[in-house]
DNA sequence: GAGTTTGAAACT
DNA sequence: CAGTTTCAAACTC
């Protein structure tokens, strides 16, 4: 169930890690179940938690019950990692009841969790030969927070420290772990399984290894799968100011071992975006290991949260995921199940974690229900659900698809020309036989493109990184589509980072898509790529495979694709045409290079000296990290979401031009087609609303744009029409009896023709025809020509038929 | 296609 | 943070 590598947990920013264990129950209660954490034995974990969201909702707070085992615990060093108060937190698992297991923090609705007289307190103990939580606990309903060192003062920390213990502090309203650890050493939570105690919180009792289990917060440590693991890793102390915080949330299903329902959340928290950051992007990454069974009803995950601190002011809020704060949309997808056979590869996503901005879509291999995706929107809108991971690029806006990859299968590069982002196919090697030809009619072929196959052998997912040589990058040519491939297999591969750079701590919202993020070593088999949706829009059937013909397309992600994205579809999210860079002295590792900057290796470019490419992964991950150590916010989208009242989308940094008017591509803004904002920083600009020059040039613009439509859909209507006349001649000359000579179009047919097309030229003139008119003409008498030739060979046909009847 | 202009990115 | 330099794309001829 490991999603994240301690090696890329300790890559991962400081905004996204959130770790929180969700353990999803076979049994969901009702609403307002109290969920039932422990930590270990004789150990009760309080459990934050509200109200219920809707209906076959469960919801996991301190008032109300529940006999899944479930745990949030965030660690992270010295930043505040919270689940925040005041916002929902439902998590829906897609399943056949379509039961939503919802964690809510305390809204004011929720009158008993309010009361600090609810809280628990004890002991948070921890076993497994790890390290403790020593720290007594608190469950402070007041709060919000879960505090397992009810003594959250300096001193009890700095003697946690001393002791190299978890320290679980209460920070205003954050439920805050802070993972004091020794380097390396992993802390384990053990959840067993206990009963439920509705009404209210209780004490967790021992702990059943048999029972649903968590995975709790694996932060640099090697998460085993154990009941409830959370470690913390001596990398997160390397900076500060990123920290993590991941939760693996882990289900055993009773009535179906062999169906186990892990997920895993990881998010990391930015210590400073508690204060000042308005834009969190958390990541979560889950994944329905085995949810095989039909029996099991698919649910849906849903987590919402403030990602902007500043609205903690806000009481009670459903704040939530909100697409529209923010143009960053993270899809985390599963693949593929490794027990999932070919046809539950395809389709359905079976949960679907939607949290802050980004969505998680865990991908089930049973098409039973629809995903649902229950996003909770900005402090008005409640929860809402809605088809999952059809995301696409809209307005330059960055939708990142993080697809849990099955394991085994290895992983091929796919650069996709006009993509922002890279594409990764997962392939297995060792099953060409059993996968066969994509079924993707390959209208374009890629003799250049060079399939990466990340390693035939059998890798386990402890190797958390594969190295850099044994990958190639795939390289199909312009116009075609990567498809991830996804197989039964067992293992998987990774693509990046494909050198363990421990000191590297990428924001992982901000990783450059094509990142495929290795799962914790030993821990699991599943891996994630973040992969744009855009892929997922773009998987067309003109998809183009490398040449390893045991590749396998995966058309589930494909069919979830197609679906529309804030109500734009996916030909509206056609991806723009990249072009191919000319860089010469950045070696492609700088925001100069538009390859770079958008997260893509160059492919067909033109490019001299270039490292931005597999074969020099790790100057390109340092050049990566340079980038967003200089600015966290390098390769977002820089078209974002405006204010209200502004224009849907406007620069996020606001242009500098001085020059051009910002009526020029020179101009951000303009190049994006969309108008200057009160954050441009341009002189003259003329790019506004009411610009004359602005509308000149937009008339221009649409009339050539008009133009060139018009000269597309005649080129078209003129192929389709060679097209139609081959296709109707061509079985008249090839069939037997009734084949016609393929000199019917003899030389004096051909003179006629152009005759007639010359006449039709020289009355154009005469008249004084438009050359536009003139070419239309010619074309509408060499149309005539045709038919005239085509109504020959018909009746040519028919009368050779009369003679050999 | 070569040269110029431009503004973002990088650097100091 | 401001000024300067570098860089590659956009643009012009």
């Amino acid at each position: 169930m490991d999603v994240v590598s301690p090696e890329l947990n300790s890559l991962l920013p400081d905004e996204i890690m959130d770790t929180e264990a969700i353990e999803d129950m076979s049994h969901p209660q009702p609403d307002s179940a109290v969920v039932q954490t422990e930590l270990s034995e004789d150990t009760p974990v309080p459990m934050e938690t509200d109200t219920p969201v809707i209906s076959e909702s469960l919801s996991l707070c301190s008032g109300s019950s529940s006999t899944e085992h479930t745990q949030i615990l965030t660690t992270s060093t010295d930043s505040a990692c919270s689940i925040s108060a005041g916002s929902q937190h439902p998590i829906s698992i897609p399943g056949a009841s379509s039961p939503q297991l919802a964690l809510k923090t305390p809204t004011s609705t929720t009158t008993s969790a309010t009361k600090p007289t609810d809280g628990l307190s004890g002991s948070a103990v921890s076993t497994s030969g790890l390290q403790k939580l020593t720290a007594p606990f608190t469950i402070s309903p007041a709060n919000h927070q879960i505090i397992l060192n009810k003594v959250a003062s300096s001193q009890a920390t700095e003697a946690a420290k001393t002791a190299g213990t978890q320290v679980i502090k209460q920070e205003g309203q954050k439920l805050l772990v802070t993972a004091i650890g020794k380097s390396g050493q992993p802390i384990v939570l053990q959840l067993p399984h206990t009963g439920n105690k509705p009404g209210g919180s209780q004490t967790l009792g021992e702990a059943k290894p048999q029972t649903t289990q968590f995975k709790v917060v694996t932060i640099g440590g090697r998460s085993e799968l154990k009941p409830v693991v959370a470690s913390a890793g001596n990398q997160l102390t390397a900076l500060q100011a990123q920290q993590l915080k991941t939760v693996q949330i882990s289900k055993k299903t009773p009535t179906s071992s062999a169906a186990p329902i892990k997920f895993i959340i990881t998010k990391t928290v930015n210590s400073k975006g508690l204060s000042t950051q308005t834009a969190v992007s958390p990541v979560i990454a889950g994944r329905v290991l085995t949810q095989n069974s039909q029996l099991i009803p698919p649910r849906t995950i849903t987590l919402s949260e403030q990602h902007n601190t500043s609205i903690q002011s806000i009481p009670s809020k459903k704040i939530a995921i909100s697409p529209l704060k923010t143009p960053s949309k993270v899809t985390v997808v599963s693949v593929a199940s490794p027990t999932s056979n070919a046809s539950q590869k395809s389709v359905t996503l079976p949960v679907n974690v939607a949290l802050g901005q980004q969505i998680l879509a865990v991908q089930q291999p049973t098409p039973v229900s629809p995903v649902k995706v229950a996003t909770s929107q900005t402090t008005t809108q409640n929860m809402k659900q809605v088809q999952s991971v059809s995301v696409g690029g809209v307005g330059g806006s960055q939708y990142k698809t993080i697809i849990p990859i099955a394991s085994q299968p290895n992983v091929q590069q796919i650069q996709v020309p006009g993509s922002r982002f890279h594409y990764v196919r997962l392939v297995t090697a060792t099953t060409a036989s059993s996968t066969g030809q994509p079924s993707v009619p390959s209208t374009s072929t890629i003799p250049t493109a060079k399939p990466m196959v990340v390693n035939t052998g059998a890798v386990r997912m402890s190797v958390p990184i594969v190295p850099a040589q044994t990958i190639k990058q795939v390289a199909p040519k312009p116009l075609t589509s990567a498809a991830v491939v996804t197989t039964t297999q067992t293992q998987q591969r990774l693509i990046m980072p494909a050198t363990p750079l421990p000191q590297i701590q990428p924001n992982f919202t901000n990783l450059p898509p094509g990142t495929v993020l290795a799962p914790a070593p030993g821990g699991g088999n599943v891996g994630y790529a973040i992969v744009p949706a855009q892929y997922v829009t773009q998987q067309t059937p003109f998809v183009s495979l490398a040449s390893n013909s045991s590749f396998q397309t995966s058309t589930g992600v494909q069919s979830q694709a197609r679906m529309p994205l804030n109500g734009t579809s996916t030909t509206e999210t056609a991806p723009r045409p990249r072009k191919p860079c000319n860089c010469t002295k950045s070696q492609c590792l700088k925001l100069y290079c538009d390859c770079f900057a958008n997260g893509e290796f160059c492919n067909n470019c033109n490019c001299n000296n270039c490292f931005n490419n597999l074969e020099h992964e790790t100057e390109r991950l340092k050049a990566i990290k340079t980038c967003l150590d200089r600015n966290p916010e390098a390769f977002k989208p820089k078209i974002g979401k405006g204010k209200e009242g502004e224009s849907d989308r406007r620069h996020s940094k606001g242009c500098n031009c001085k020059r051009s008017g910002c009526l020029k591509n020179y101009c951000e803004c303009y190049e994006a087609k969309i108008m200057c904002s009160s954050i441009c920083k341009c002189i003259g600009c003329k790019n506004f609303e009411e610009s004359p020059e602005r509308k000149t040039l937009m008339h221009l613009a649409d009339a050539a744009e008009v133009r060139v439509q018009q000269q597309t859909a005649a080129k078209t209507k003129l192929s389709s029409q060679i097209s139609d006349l081959l296709t109707r001649t061509t079985p008249v000359i090839t069939s037997g009896a009734g084949r016609l000579p393929y000199t019917f179009v003899t030389k004096e047919v051909l003179e006629a023709t152009c005759e007639c097309l010359l006449e039709r030229a020289k009355k154009a003139e005469q008249t004084h025809q438009p050359r536009a008119e003139a070419e239309r003409l010619i074309l509408e008498e060499f149309g005539h020509c045709l038919m005239s030739i085509i109504n020959s060979a018909g009746k040519a046909k028919a009368d050779c038929a009369s003679i050999n009847c």
